[in-house]
Order: structure tokens, then C-alpha cells, then sequence
DNA sequence: TCTAAGATGGGT
DNA sequence: CCCATCTTAGAA
């Protein structure tokens, strides 16, 4: 009997991709993408249905705001990269890093459509009725947590693969959520969902 | 040193 | 609505 894990055939996403220099770009081109991960021998992977686009050049709502700060250094690396950080004290948030070395730019993922590793996933979450639905949470579910900041993502412990083609047509925009404190800047429309997904956070 | 606040999630 | 929980950044 065989045993289907994951889709070996698929294309990982290159340095490329993410050195880009437009990050509301990346954030749109992440929907459909499979972001995964191979933590303690197990694949665990989910179709990445919602983003947000943080800017580290004139966006307060961008932890790296123009300012190098310990736990902000890893957005000024070259796109590829991890950055998670812990938020509120519970949960780790996952990121990533986008633009060249220098420029501080990173999507959040906010929310994935589970694929591989459902058991694994359910047992980290401890059987929660909403299993990737949130940034937290497919973190916990992925077994990705900040000691995994700066990991960079064109090697084999977490990596984003090609997965679905997603058109303009089936995104929606809206605004970040969690960032009211931004003022102007909580108002710029970059969050990104996929269009009636069921795994999305919180409707546009 | 000290402290306020935070890119959330789960329960009531 | 409430609260857990702790790092981080900035102030003193």
C-alpha cells in the first residue's frame, strides 16, 4: 500500500521569488501556494488562503518601521527567510521575509487550507475546532514556533511549494486586522484572502 | 531597571 | 465580553 505525503513533484518556491521587491505582490502571490513543514519526521502542509503585506519603509503598522531593532534584524535579510515572533505572549505569529538584504518587508500568513499531516495537525491543536484558521493557530498545527525565526525557506524544514493557480479574479482585499494602531496606515487594503475559502479567519 | 501594550484565540 | 501570558521596545 502506498502512502500519499505531500506532492513530491511540486516546485519549491527559489530565492527569486521572494527577493521581489514589491511585497503587496508577494502577498497576492502566496494565495495557492502550499506552505510546509517537516518537524520531528512529520509533513505537514496547507494551501495558504490568506496573507497580509507589511512594508518596513513608511508603514506603522510594520514591526521593522525603519528601525533595526533585535527581533526585527531578520526582516532586513534577504527575502526566504522566517520571521516569528511571539504575540501576546501565546502565539507564535510565522512571516515571510520578502525584498533584498537591506529592505525589511515580510506577509503574514494568516490562515491555510489543511493537506498533509492532518493527524499531526489535530494533535498539536489538540483536536480545536478550527484548525489553521488564524495565524496562531497553523503555526501550533505546523509545529512552527519563534526559535524558528531566520530559518531560511529554500530548505528542507519549512519551504512554500507551486500548488494552485489563483487569478485576480478569486481575491479579495481588505484591511489588516490587528492594527489599529497603525492610523493611516491601518486603513491600506493588504490583506489578501481567497474568495469563499472556508479556512479564512475572518470574512473581508 | 520598569512597564505598557501587543499583526490572537478560546471560552462565557 | 473577558482574559491568559510574556516578550519587546521604549522610557526612566
Amino acid at each position: 500500500m502506498k502512502l500519499k505525503i505531500g506532492n513530491s513533484s511540486a516546485t519549491k518556491l527559489d530565492r527569486s521569488f521572494y527577493e521581489r521587491q514589491d511585497v503587496v505582490q508577494i502577498a497576492r502571490d502566496l494565495l495557492g501556494k502550499r506552505l510546509c513543514s517537516m518537524i520531528d519526521g512529520v509533513l505537514t502542509s496547507g494551501v495558504i488562503v490568506e496573507t497580509e503585506a507589511y512594508c518596513g519603509r513608511g508603514d506603522k503598522a510594520c514591526h521593522a518601521n525603519n528601525k533595526v531593532t533585535p527581533r526585527t534584524q531578520v526582516m532586513y535579510e534577504a527575502g526566504g527567510h522566517a520571521y516569528v515572533y511571539l504575540c501576546y505572549g501565546i502565539h507564535h505569529l510565522f512571516n515571510v521575509v520578502t525584498n533584498v538584504e537591506g529592505k525589511a518587508d515580510a506577509v503574514l500568513v494568516r490562515a491555510i487550507e489543511p493537506v498533509d499531516g492532518l493527524e499531526t495537525m489535530n494533535l498539536r491543536r489538540n483536536f480545536a475546532k478550527k484548525l489553521t484558521s488564524g495565524p496562531g493557530t497553523l503555526t501550533k498545527a505546523l509545529g512552527i514556533s519563534k526559535s524558528l525565526t531566520g530559518l531560511d525557506l529554500t530548505g528542507h524544514l519549512v519551504w512554500i511549494e507551486e500548488d494552485r493557480t489563483v487569478g485576480e479574479e478569486d481575491i479579495s482585499e481588505g484591511t489588516r486586522i490587528g492594527v489599529d494602531y497603525a492610523e493611516e496606515d491601518a486603513l491600506r487594503p493588504w490583506r489578501f484572502v481567497i474568495n469563499g475559502n472556508k479556512y479564512i479567519s475572518k470574512k473581508i
